[in-house]
DNA sequence: AGTATATATCAATATAGATTGATATAACTA
DNA sequence: TAGTTATATCAATCTATATTGATATATACT
Protein backbone atom coordinates (compact mmCIF):
# COMPACT_ATOMS: atom_id res chain seq x y z
CA UNK A 1 0.00 0.00 0.00
CA UNK A 2 1.16 3.34 -1.01
CA UNK A 3 1.90 5.42 1.78
CA UNK A 4 -0.19 9.16 1.76
CA UNK A 5 2.54 12.16 2.18
CA UNK A 6 0.00 13.44 4.97
CA UNK A 7 1.35 10.79 7.49
CA UNK A 8 5.09 9.93 6.61
CA UNK A 9 6.40 13.41 5.91
CA UNK A 10 8.11 14.68 9.05
CA UNK A 11 7.01 18.74 7.38
CA UNK A 12 3.68 17.60 6.76
CA UNK A 13 3.41 15.48 10.38
CA UNK A 14 4.24 18.94 11.81
CA UNK A 15 1.49 20.75 9.58
CA UNK A 16 -0.64 18.29 10.99
CA UNK A 17 -0.25 19.05 14.29
CA UNK A 18 -0.28 22.72 13.49
CA UNK A 19 -3.80 22.13 12.28
CA UNK A 20 -5.18 19.84 14.60
CA UNK A 21 -4.30 22.97 16.97
CA UNK A 22 -5.92 25.22 15.41
CA UNK A 23 -8.93 23.23 14.53
CA UNK A 24 -9.70 23.07 18.24
CA UNK A 25 -9.35 26.17 18.84
CA UNK A 26 -12.06 27.63 16.51
CA UNK A 27 -13.99 24.55 16.24
CA UNK A 28 -16.03 26.33 19.58
CA UNK A 29 -18.73 28.09 19.00
CA UNK A 30 -18.08 31.10 21.17
CA UNK A 31 -14.81 31.60 19.99
CA UNK A 32 -15.54 31.13 15.96
CA UNK A 33 -18.47 33.88 16.73
CA UNK A 34 -15.40 36.15 18.50
CA UNK A 35 -13.82 35.43 15.16
CA UNK A 36 -16.58 36.12 12.99
CA UNK A 37 -17.04 39.09 14.89
CA UNK A 38 -13.48 40.52 14.75
CA UNK A 39 -13.23 39.34 11.45
CA UNK A 40 -14.98 42.54 10.17
CA UNK A 41 -13.50 45.19 12.47
CA UNK A 42 -11.58 46.13 15.61
CA UNK A 43 -13.58 45.32 19.08
CA UNK A 44 -13.30 46.24 22.71
CA UNK A 45 -14.27 42.82 25.07
CA UNK A 46 -17.39 44.94 26.08
CA UNK A 47 -18.50 44.92 22.85
CA UNK A 48 -17.94 41.51 22.23
CA UNK A 49 -19.53 39.65 25.69
CA UNK A 50 -22.57 42.19 25.47
CA UNK A 51 -23.18 41.23 21.99
CA UNK A 52 -22.15 37.87 22.35
CA UNK A 53 -24.22 37.33 25.30
CA UNK A 54 -21.40 35.69 27.73
CA UNK A 55 -19.83 36.26 30.83
CA UNK A 56 -17.00 39.53 30.41
CA UNK A 57 -14.44 36.36 32.08
CA UNK A 58 -15.60 33.86 29.73
CA UNK A 59 -14.83 36.34 27.08
CA UNK A 60 -11.40 37.13 28.23
CA UNK A 61 -10.40 33.86 28.60
CA UNK A 62 -11.51 32.91 25.02
CA UNK A 63 -9.44 36.14 23.87
CA UNK A 64 -6.46 34.73 25.43
CA UNK A 65 -6.70 31.54 24.09
CA UNK A 66 -7.16 32.95 20.63
CA UNK A 67 -3.90 35.56 20.98
CA UNK A 68 -1.84 32.92 22.26
CA UNK A 69 -2.26 31.39 19.20
CA UNK A 70 -1.69 34.43 17.13
CA UNK A 71 -5.23 34.36 15.14
CA UNK A 72 -5.97 37.79 17.02
CA UNK A 73 -4.13 41.20 18.24
CA UNK A 74 -4.66 43.41 20.57
CA UNK A 75 -3.94 47.55 21.47
CA UNK A 76 -4.62 49.30 24.57
CA UNK A 77 -7.10 52.58 24.33
CA UNK A 78 -7.43 54.01 27.87
CA UNK A 79 -9.19 51.66 29.86
CA UNK A 80 -10.12 49.42 27.05
CA UNK A 81 -8.27 46.69 25.02
CA UNK A 82 -9.13 46.51 20.97
CA UNK A 83 -8.97 43.29 19.34
CA UNK A 84 -8.52 43.01 15.66
CA UNK A 85 -7.97 39.48 13.57
CA UNK A 86 -4.89 38.68 12.47
CA UNK A 87 -6.29 38.11 9.05
CA UNK A 88 -2.95 36.31 7.41
CA UNK A 89 -2.63 34.40 10.11
CA UNK A 90 -5.82 32.85 9.81
CA UNK A 91 -5.54 32.31 5.87
CA UNK A 92 -2.53 30.89 6.14
CA UNK A 93 -4.17 27.70 8.94
CA UNK A 94 -7.02 27.63 6.25
CA UNK A 95 -4.19 26.78 3.69
CA UNK A 96 -2.75 24.65 5.57
CA UNK A 97 -6.66 22.72 6.71
CA UNK A 98 -7.63 22.34 2.64
CA UNK A 99 -3.92 20.65 1.72
CA UNK A 100 -5.34 17.90 4.38
CA UNK A 101 -8.96 17.67 2.89
CA UNK A 102 -9.01 18.44 -1.11
CA UNK A 103 -7.11 16.56 -3.46
CA UNK A 104 -4.51 17.63 -5.40
CA UNK A 105 -5.51 19.70 -8.52
CA UNK A 106 -9.07 21.29 -7.12
CA UNK B 1 -22.60 48.94 17.70
CA UNK B 2 -23.55 47.13 14.12
CA UNK B 3 -24.46 43.48 14.61
CA UNK B 4 -22.18 41.37 12.46
CA UNK B 5 -24.21 38.85 10.06
CA UNK B 6 -22.46 35.69 11.73
CA UNK B 7 -24.28 36.28 15.37
CA UNK B 8 -27.96 37.77 14.15
CA UNK B 9 -29.49 36.44 11.05
CA UNK B 10 -31.10 32.70 11.66
CA UNK B 11 -29.97 31.57 8.44
CA UNK B 12 -25.98 32.06 9.34
CA UNK B 13 -26.71 30.95 12.50
CA UNK B 14 -27.72 27.60 10.86
CA UNK B 15 -24.99 27.62 9.36
CA UNK B 16 -22.21 28.38 12.31
CA UNK B 17 -24.03 25.38 13.87
CA UNK B 18 -22.87 23.02 11.00
CA UNK B 19 -19.48 24.61 11.22
CA UNK B 20 -19.25 23.70 14.72
CA UNK B 21 -20.14 20.14 14.09
CA UNK B 22 -17.79 19.68 11.10
CA UNK B 23 -14.88 21.35 12.93
CA UNK B 24 -15.21 19.12 15.60
CA UNK B 25 -15.36 15.94 14.00
CA UNK B 26 -12.16 16.80 12.25
CA UNK B 27 -10.27 18.45 14.93
CA UNK B 28 -9.25 15.13 16.35
CA UNK B 29 -5.89 13.79 14.60
CA UNK B 30 -6.81 10.55 13.83
CA UNK B 31 -9.60 11.67 12.19
CA UNK B 32 -8.22 14.22 10.11
CA UNK B 33 -5.15 11.72 8.83
CA UNK B 34 -7.97 9.26 8.07
CA UNK B 35 -9.93 11.64 5.96
CA UNK B 36 -6.14 12.58 4.42
CA UNK B 37 -6.00 9.11 3.58
CA UNK B 38 -8.75 9.00 1.67
CA UNK B 39 -8.49 11.94 -0.20
CA UNK B 40 -6.40 10.20 -2.56
CA UNK B 41 -8.62 7.08 -3.01
CA UNK B 42 -10.74 4.26 -1.46
CA UNK B 43 -8.92 1.98 1.39
CA UNK B 44 -10.65 -0.64 3.85
CA UNK B 45 -10.62 -0.62 7.11
CA UNK B 46 -7.40 -2.74 7.66
CA UNK B 47 -5.60 -0.71 5.14
CA UNK B 48 -6.20 2.36 7.97
CA UNK B 49 -5.43 1.34 10.89
CA UNK B 50 -2.29 -0.88 9.89
CA UNK B 51 -1.35 2.82 8.24
CA UNK B 52 -1.80 4.66 10.95
CA UNK B 53 -1.43 2.36 14.23
CA UNK B 54 -4.13 2.92 16.10
CA UNK B 55 -6.80 -0.23 17.24
CA UNK B 56 -9.22 -1.95 14.76
CA UNK B 57 -12.27 -0.67 16.72
CA UNK B 58 -11.27 2.21 17.11
CA UNK B 59 -10.90 3.25 13.53
CA UNK B 60 -13.72 1.60 13.02
CA UNK B 61 -15.12 4.23 15.60
CA UNK B 62 -14.34 7.44 13.82
CA UNK B 63 -15.34 6.20 10.51
CA UNK B 64 -18.83 5.82 12.16
CA UNK B 65 -18.65 9.42 13.16
CA UNK B 66 -17.16 10.79 9.48
CA UNK B 67 -20.11 8.31 7.84
CA UNK B 68 -22.71 9.98 10.11
CA UNK B 69 -21.84 12.94 9.18
CA UNK B 70 -21.14 12.78 5.73
CA UNK B 71 -17.91 13.13 5.12
CA UNK B 72 -17.02 9.81 3.88
CA UNK B 73 -19.01 6.83 1.92
CA UNK B 74 -18.17 3.02 1.71
CA UNK B 75 -19.55 0.04 -0.07
CA UNK B 76 -18.63 -3.34 0.73
CA UNK B 77 -16.58 -5.75 -0.94
CA UNK B 78 -16.50 -9.09 0.33
CA UNK B 79 -15.56 -9.55 3.99
CA UNK B 80 -13.99 -5.67 3.47
CA UNK B 81 -15.35 -2.35 3.69
CA UNK B 82 -13.72 -0.13 1.60
CA UNK B 83 -14.43 3.84 2.28
CA UNK B 84 -13.83 6.64 0.25
CA UNK B 85 -14.04 10.19 1.23
CA UNK B 86 -17.03 12.25 -0.15
CA UNK B 87 -15.16 15.55 -1.66
CA UNK B 88 -18.01 17.46 -2.12
CA UNK B 89 -19.51 17.63 1.39
CA UNK B 90 -16.02 18.46 2.52
CA UNK B 91 -15.90 21.29 0.25
CA UNK B 92 -19.16 22.53 0.90
CA UNK B 93 -18.03 22.28 5.09
CA UNK B 94 -14.64 24.12 4.55
CA UNK B 95 -16.52 26.87 2.05
CA UNK B 96 -18.70 27.43 4.55
CA UNK B 97 -15.73 27.57 7.63
CA UNK B 98 -14.38 30.34 5.15
CA UNK B 99 -17.25 32.27 5.40
CA UNK B 100 -16.90 32.76 8.78
CA UNK B 101 -13.30 33.66 8.80
CA UNK B 102 -12.77 35.60 5.86
CA UNK B 103 -13.66 39.01 5.36
CA UNK B 104 -15.93 40.15 2.33
CA UNK B 105 -13.90 40.51 -1.12
CA UNK B 106 -10.71 38.01 0.02
C1' DA C 1 -7.66 59.82 47.58
C1' DG C 2 -11.83 57.38 46.52
C1' DT C 3 -15.04 55.46 43.23
C1' DA C 4 -16.39 53.45 38.93
C1' DT C 5 -15.42 50.98 34.72
C1' DA C 6 -12.81 47.65 31.83
C1' DT C 7 -10.14 43.67 31.62
C1' DA C 8 -7.51 39.64 33.33
C1' DT C 9 -6.45 35.70 36.32
C1' DC C 10 -7.17 31.74 39.27
C1' DA C 11 -9.13 27.63 41.46
C1' DA C 12 -12.92 24.50 41.31
C1' DT C 13 -16.43 22.08 38.92
C1' DA C 14 -18.81 20.11 35.10
C1' DT C 15 -18.95 17.72 30.83
C1' DA C 16 -17.99 15.93 26.38
C1' DG C 17 -15.71 12.76 23.97
C1' DA C 18 -11.38 9.80 22.99
C1' DT C 19 -9.59 5.44 24.11
C1' DT C 20 -9.58 0.63 25.72
C1' DG C 21 -11.08 -4.19 26.30
C1' DA C 22 -14.35 -7.50 25.46
C1' DT C 23 -17.47 -9.24 22.41
C1' DA C 24 -20.67 -9.61 18.41
C1' DT C 25 -21.66 -10.11 13.50
C1' DA C 26 -20.73 -11.22 8.82
C1' DA C 27 -18.37 -13.31 4.91
C1' DC C 28 -15.11 -16.30 2.98
C1' DT C 29 -12.39 -20.95 2.99
C1' DA C 30 -11.14 -25.73 3.84
C1' DT D 1 -19.78 -27.13 9.68
C1' DA D 2 -15.73 -25.37 11.76
C1' DG D 3 -12.28 -22.02 11.50
C1' DT D 4 -10.45 -17.61 9.98
C1' DT D 5 -10.49 -12.87 8.70
C1' DA D 6 -12.72 -8.29 8.54
C1' DT D 7 -15.57 -5.10 10.68
C1' DA D 8 -18.78 -3.18 14.17
C1' DT D 9 -20.73 -2.36 18.77
C1' DC D 10 -20.94 -1.72 23.71
C1' DA D 11 -19.73 -0.44 28.44
C1' DA D 12 -16.22 1.52 31.26
C1' DT D 13 -12.50 4.58 32.02
C1' DC D 14 -9.64 8.36 31.20
C1' DT D 15 -8.62 13.07 29.83
C1' DA D 16 -8.97 17.60 28.15
C1' DT D 17 -11.21 21.73 28.44
C1' DA D 18 -15.33 24.85 28.82
C1' DT D 19 -17.62 27.22 32.33
C1' DT D 20 -18.41 29.49 36.80
C1' DG D 21 -17.51 32.40 40.84
C1' DA D 22 -14.43 35.11 43.19
C1' DT D 23 -10.98 38.27 42.94
C1' DA D 24 -7.09 41.08 41.11
C1' DT D 25 -5.26 44.84 38.27
C1' DA D 26 -5.32 48.93 35.67
C1' DT D 27 -7.15 53.22 33.97
C1' DA D 28 -10.16 57.22 34.19
C1' DC D 29 -13.01 60.56 36.63
C1' DT D 30 -14.64 63.62 40.60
Amino acid sequence: MKKAPCCTHKKTNKDLTHTIEFLKIISQEQRLKILCLLKNGEHCVCDIWQHLDMPQNLVSHHLKVLKDYGLITSRKDGTKVLYTIHEKAVTQHTHLLNHFLIPYGN
